[in-house]
DNA sequence: CGGGATCCAACTTGATACTG
DNA sequence: CAGTATCAAGTTGGATCCCG
């Protein structure tokens, strides 16, 4: 009996599923950290997005917040104002991702000192 | 008193900083998968991965895993068999993603439901 | 201000073939 | 088997201009 495949239990199949989906939704470069912001900070304009993710573009910013909506996991909200605002802020959909986020981010601050003392690859871009 | 800027706290930039770090150690489209494989089931060959992570190319995996073996996170062995055979596994500091990638298949998991039955633009890939 | 349209450069990814 | 080489195709980023 030729045993060519890997056994995987379903239950490492759903986890590995989840991961992959998960994944799906925060596609791209920038989708984690945009989120990140709006859960951390809150409701924000354009611009002041676009000022906070340092380094993106506003084409990038406007096709991730794109795809963000998409999702449902923020809200757009435009202000009949004169020019014209626009808000965008975590759907309920989107706060639930809080758990990902919050993990992430106490994962880089408990390791940061790691990283940085290790000189591994990330060094250059972590320091601040 | 003009102001320009949004306030934030030393504590919402700290996350903010470490979502960010860990992001940076996990960029590409295909690391967290490959971690959460190997997390889930174990040491495996290249091959093997290749296979479990589902589309990825040879060249993709080949350099998505040297840049997770420079960052530490992952740990190479060869083999000195005839042909050669290579396994990869977690590092100590890789198995620490642990939380992470337990949260994200949690949520995942979670939301599945959810997800198929809004049509949300992820259906057609998340289906099995 | 909040984008969209366009063009261009640079980088990433994928498919296929090939090697020790 | 574990990659590498090559080329094609897609993605991203930047700059600029435009509109309401």
């Amino acid at each position: 009996m030729k045993k060519d495949k890997i056994e995987i239990s379903i239950k490492c199949q759903n986890h590995i599923r989840g991961v992959r989906d998960t994944m799906y939704l925060l596609d791209g470069k920038w989708k984690t950290l945009i989120i990140s912001h709006l859960y951390y900070i809150g409701k924000m304009r354009f611009m002041d997005l676009k000022r906070q993710v340092e380094g993106i573009a506003s084409k990038t910013l406007s096709k991730e917040l794109k795809e963000l909506e998409m999702n449902n996991l923020i809200k757009r909200t435009q202000n009949n104002t004169m020019p014209v605002s626009v808000d965008y802020e975590l759907t309920c959909f989107g706060e639930s991702l809080h758990t990902i986020i919050d993990t992430m981010g106490e994962w880089g601050m408990k390791y940061r000192k790691d990283l940085l003392q290790k000189g591994s690859k990330v060094v250059a871009e972590v320091v601040d």
